[in-house]
DNA sequence: ACTGGACTTGACGTCGGCGTCAAGGCGGAG
DNA sequence: CTCCGCCTTGACGCCGACGTCAAGTCCAGT
């Protein structure tokens, strides 16, 4: 499979498939004209790259859970590496709502005392 | 006041404060030798920009609250304008940590299927 | 032979909020 | 006079994940 039929089965572009190459996180064998040849193993890379970075997961983050899968372990999360990831994305992610909330609550509050202020005597 | 003095005393620097400039957000008066010249009111405003920006707020989302203030509101937030982008972030901290906490969820169920996979009789 | 589509590499553009460097002006202290 | 610190404008750099354009190659269909 050429690398346009790759973008279509796996849902995204031609040039993320190129990045992602220039990156290291995909490697492509080449046919005689040289362009690039994949096969199901690559849709199985892009799979597990594209539903990483769909959760919110940056494409370094993603590098374990390719090298894994390369390694030929039926699933990108087999390998330590791919755990520790997990663990310092949870991390991030409660923080990052922690603060979020925070920002919420701040908010809210600046809005109800608004509109206490321009409806003094609010039905 | 000159800008490296508004700096210290809004705790930001005079690149940040050229910037905002450069956006409409603050006006300064020039002195005799070409120097901007601020009082307390644009330390208000910077101030002002600050908080928000610190909560999370884009810099354009500031603008409201900045033009309530130089209307002569006591508040930045008295506006209709301010309040609606209150309204408006709120949406948006509100989708954006639903979005956060789905992919968290989808994440602690990974780790958790990871695990038991590396550990199928653990203790 | 020609057309059209898919492919190639290379390189610049995007968004936000500044950081950082360049190159110079201005004013007060020693 | 020199030095130092502050100020000025202009312009490029950064981060991430590509989008988009340029200019050319390759192949299948008619």
């Amino acid at each position: 499979m050429r690398i346009g039929e790759l973008a279509r089965q796996s849902g995204t572009t031609t040039r993320a498939l190129r990045y992602y190459e220039s990156l290291g996180l995909l490697r492509a064998r080449r046919g005689a004209n040289g362009q690039r040849e994949y096969d199901e193993a690559d849709l199985r890379l892009v799979t597990e790259i594209r539903s990483l970075t769909g959760i919110g997961f940056a494409l370094e983050d993603t590098r374990p859970f390719v090298e894994c899968l390369r390694d030929g372990h039926p699933s990108g999360d087999a390998c330590p590496a791919s755990v520790a990831v997990y663990r310092r994305k949870l991390a991030e992610l409660d923080e990052c709502i922690e603060r979020l909330e925070a920002a919420r609550s701040r908010v809210r509050t600046q809005l109800a005392e608004a509109e206490k202020r321009s409806r003094p005597c609010a039905r």
